[in-house]
DNA sequence: CGACTCCAGAATATTCTGGAGTCGGTGCCATATT
């Protein structure tokens, strides 16, 4: 399924607006995919366009927004990069980190080409710096700008943003509209309304390395993506060697974490050594910040060089750590989920879980930094079923009715002024972030709906979110627990059929994904179909488990695993049939 | 949900047990204080 339309058989999760691809595609100015193959050759030097690159660009071109889903590695950045340069108009790119939006940058300007100009805008940069990036911006002479979406929430940016008439915005990391954008920056969420309000519309292009159907559906939608082509290219990793060790205790672990490190970077040395190998250095993941100490000291105990990373670590020390892993100065970097955007290290051996993750999405990210060079890479997940309860944890938190009504109030009463958006005055920050979570409440309740009602709908929601959420956690679990092959449970998990098992993980060494691998003339769905379960609702058939089980993802409950069984009486069926 | 800390109290003279309470991830930005 490398190439689906966004209005394909994906479901639509959650109760929310229908996307908005608004009118048909137009054709954007004149430049054709021969003017932007030249652009590539002779001003960034690249001999061809790869795989998912040319129809990205093409679609671009032909007018529609576009949502790609393309490997770290393959050459996302000049997929927005090549059309930037060819439309007329600048580019905004929306980026995450301050550190990748320099990153960007300093690549851009390494082109050497003075048409090829770019500046990021964030709070880092120092006063003067920014004034001249907002002048050169408003004079139309900055063809690239970098900046997190929060900047757009600043009135003076977003105007400045307007009078440059952009032509392309492309939003980078673009998963972390749906992992982020819900509570914790809610300005993703913003995101697609404030590009509506750019005039003329620019085309828009979303980019991220890893979407599961859900999420995508999700970006889309949020985004406001119109005429919206999802481009996927290949999730499947043959290189990566995917394995679950189970342990009893927290020292059990963490003993079997430090041994396997040990003896992986053994390894890679050995076959280095011996010239019959790459080289390389590993990740080792860990729930909290406290543990990426704990267990980097351990790991020095046995001679490796270990440093600890997490997102409460100076800048400075942050940036040192992480420079030193890029240059294969440490052995091992042991961090929680803070590591690893933007670091794109070809040959990192291995990726070790000693805590288990939130989601299959975020693991799938994870060890998706490992053996990006095509050579071997261990995925190991240490494993605890008790160690989900942290993530039960995170996953949980409902807002309170009597803060969701607050904020509902102070919506309505703001929505009696109209003319430009702001934000609800006087809303507390704590209350700030539930104001995505109202606005889709009251976009389901109806605009002339009563706060209480508003408020009301607002729970339902948080409650149908936190269910998605802890229905990704159990899926975690389900990975942790199969028998089947690891990898297509994933791949799965990600929307993509692997047809035979991948032969390199411990249940297909073990044997037992073999047993479990069932033909799929047996399945009473294929994967992908819509389907009604009389107390869940609709949902998209996602994978099967072992041979009597089936995954389904549910709009209002996530993701659940059914014995198949309950397909024999009648509680699971074909969407469209007669309940 | 579960790991950890703190403290009271019991069993014994320093250590053990259990209950109560706390904390746990990801980053932008703005603002106040050194």
């Amino acid at each position: 399924m490398p190439h689906d339309a966004a209005t394909g058989p994906e479901p639509a999760p959650q109760g929310e607006p229908e996307p908005q691809t608004g009118p048909a595609p137009v054709p954007v100015g004149t430049a054709t995919l021969r003017d932007v193959r030249r652009t590539a050759r002779e001003v960034f030097g690249y001999e061809s366009l790869r795989p998912g690159q040319a129809e990205a660009i093409r679609a671009l071109l032909d007018g529609h927004d576009v949502l790609l889903v393309l490997p770290t590695g393959a050459g996302k950045s000049a997929v927005y990069q090549l059309p930037g340069v060819e439309l007329d108009g600048p580019t905004l790119v929306v980026s995450p980190l301050i550190a990748l939006q320099r990153d960007q940058v300093r690549s851009l300007l390494e082109v050497g080409d003075e048409d090829v100009s770019a500046r990021a805008l964030s709070s880092a940069v120092p006063e003067s710096e920014r004034r001249a990036t907002l002048e050169a911006a408003a004079a139309g002479e900055l063809e690239f700008l970098f900046l997190a979406p929060e900047q757009l929430a600043n009135d003076e940016v977003l105007d400045v943003v307007r009078a440059a008439r952009p032509s392309l915005v492309a939003v980078d990391e673009a998963h972390c509209v749906s992992v982020w954008g819900h509570d914790f920056r809610p300005e993703y969420l913003r995101l697609g309304e404030r590009i509506d309000t750019l005039d003329p519309r620019p085309r828009v292009i979303a980019l991220t390395a890893t979407a599961s159907p859900p999420v995508r559906d999700d970006v889309v939608r949020r985004l406001h993506l119109r005429a919206a082509e999802v481009i996927v290219r290949g999730f499947g990793r043959s290189n990566l060697v995917l394995e679950v060790e189970r342990a009893l205790t927290e020292d059990d672990k963490d003993r079997a974490v430090v041994d396997r490190a040990a003896a992986e970077v053994e390894r890679a040395a050995a076959a280095a050594g011996a010239g019959e190998g790459p080289g390389g250095n590993g990740i080792v993941y860990v729930a909290t910040r406290r543990r990426t100490t704990e267990l980097a000291e351990a790991l020095a105990d046995r001679g490796l060089r270990a440093a600890a990373y997490h997102g409460g670590m100076r800048r400075a020390e942050r940036d040192d750590t992480q420079h030193r892993f890029t240059a294969g100065e440490v052995d091992v970097v042991v961090a929680t989920s803070a590591f690893g955007m933007g670091i794109d290290k070809p040959d990192v051996r291995f990726v070790l879980h000693a805590d288990v993750p939130d989601s299959p999405d975020s693991y799938y990210q994870e060890v998706g930094r490992a053996g990006r060079d095509g050579q071997d890479a261990a995925a190991v997940l240490f494993y605890r079923p008790e160690d989900l309860g942290l993530r039960r944890f995170f996953a949980g938190g409902a807002p309170r009715r009597e803060d969701l009504l607050e904020v509902a109030r102070a919506l309505a009463a703001d929505g009696a002024g109209r003319g430009r958006r702001r934000a609800p005055s006087g809303l507390p920050r704590r209350l700030a972030r539930l104001r995505s979570l109202v606005e889709d409440a009251r976009a389901l309740a109806g605009a002339d709906a009563r706060p209480a009602a508003v408020a009301d709908a607002a729970v339902a929601l948080a409650e149908e979110r936190r269910r998605m959420d802890d229905s990704r956690v159990e899926m975690m679990r389900g990975y942790a627990e199969t028998s089947q092959c690891r990898l297509q449970y994933l791949l799965a998990y990600l929307g993509e059929e692997l047809d035979e098992p991948c032969g390199r993980c411990d249940t297909c060494r073990e044997g037992t994904a073999a047993e479990h691998d069932v033909d799929a003339a047996d399945r009473p769905f294929a994967v992908g179909t819509g389907v009604v379960h009389r107390e869940f609702g609709p949902g998209t058939v996602m994978g099967y488990e072992a041979d009597d089980r089936v995954t389904v993802l549910f709009e209002a409950h996530g993701y659940r695993t059914l014995a198949l069984a309950v397909v024999e009486h009648g509680l699971l069926e074909p969407q469209g049939a007669a309940g």
